[in-house]
DNA sequence: CTTGACCGTCCAGTCGCTGGAAGCCCCACC
DNA sequence: GGTGGGGCTTCCAGCGACTGGACGGTCAAG
C-alpha cells in the first residue's frame, strides 16, 4: 500500500491537497494502517492523477466532481462529458479576453510613459481620470475582476 | 459632503468597498459627520476612480497602495510608475498564456469527443491518463527516504 | 537513545471582496 | 403619533483551493 507522501509524488498532487481533497469529499476516504497512515492503492493514485490533470486544465473542484463521477460510470453518455468541457472552454476564453484588454490597454499606457525622472506619467493621468464604467457597481451586480 | 452611497455611485466602488479600502488602510478613514456616517469629499471620490480603474486595469490591492503613494507625490519619478505597470504587464501576459494553454488542450479534447451517447469519451481518457508533471507538486522537494 | 523523515490533526491565512444579521437615523406619509 | 422604507452602522461568515505552521506520534537507521 501506498502512503500519503508517494501517492503524492506519483500522482503530482501535494500530501497537503491529498488530504484537502478527501476533507471536501471529492475523494473517499482513505483506508488507514496499524499506525493511522492513509494507505492509497494503484486506482486511488490514478484518481489523483485524473484530478491533477483536469486542475492542470483549469476545472474547478465542482466539475471535477461530476467528471469523477462521470468516469466512474462505465455507461455514462460522452455527451455530458462533453458539455463540461465546452463549459469550461467558455469560461476560459471569457477570461482570456478579458485579461487581454487589461494587457492591451496597459501596454498603451506604458508606451505612452517616458520612464524617465520626471513626475509627468500618462499611467497615473488615466487612472486619476478614468471614467467611472457605468452599471458595475452596487451590491447585487459584482463585478468579478479575474481572481488572482 | 458625501456619503457612502453617493460615493459608491460616483465612482463605481461598491459602498462594501469602500469600508473594505478603509480596512485595509488603502483609504484614510473617512471623517464621520454629526449621526456617525461616513463623509467624502470630491477628491475622496477622485482616489476612489482611480482604485477603480487600477482595479479594472487588474492591479492587486498591494501594487494599487504604491501606486497611489506615487500618485500622491508630486515630484515622482514616472520610471517608479512604469516599472510597476510592467511588472504587472508580465504577469498578465503570463497569466493569458498559461490560460490559452488550457483552453488550446481543451479544445482539442473537445474535437475528438464525440458527445454521443456512448460511454467512450477522448476527454475522459485523457484526463485518466494524464501524464505527471514532473516537479509541480509539494513542500518536501521530494527526496526519497528508504525503502517499504 | 537520538536523529530525522515521515505521518497525523487542527487552526490560520491567502485575495478581494460580498452577503447577511441586528440595529440606528431620518424622512415622508397617514 | 405611528409606520414604512431607505439609508447608514457594526460585526461575522464565506467564497476557491489550497498552503503554512504548530504540535505531536511512529518508525528505522546510526
Amino acid at each position: 500500500m501506498i502512503r500519503i507522501g508517494d501517492a503524492a509524488r506519483q500522482s503530482g498532487v501535494s500530501a497537503k491537497a491529498i488530504r484537502h481533497y478527501e476533507m471536501i469529499d471529492l475523494l473517499r476516504p482513505a483506508k488507514r494502517d496499524s499506525n493511522g497512515y492513509r494507505a492509497y492503492s494503484d486506482i486511488d493514485v490514478h484518481e489523483l492523477r485524473f484530478i491533477k490533470r483536469a486542475r492542470t486544465l483549469g476545472f474547478p473542484i465542482e466539475t471535477i466532481r461530476e467528471l469523477l463521477s462521470l468516469w466512474r460510470d462505465r455507461s455514462r453518455p460522452s455527451r455530458k462529458v462533453r458539455a463540461l468541457a465546452e463549459g469550461h472552454l467558455s469560461f476560459l476564453d471569457a477570461r482570456i479576453q478579458a485579461t487581454e484588454q487589461m494587457a492591451l490597454s496597459l501596454r498603451r499606457l506604458i508606451e505612452a510613459c517616458g520612464g524617465d525622472h520626471r513626475p509627468d506619467c500618462p499611467i497615473l493621468d488615466d487612472l486619476s481620470t478614468g471614467q467611472v464604467p457605468t452599471g458595475t457597481n452596487q451590491p447585487g451586480k459584482s463585478r468579478r475582476g479575474p481572481a488572482r
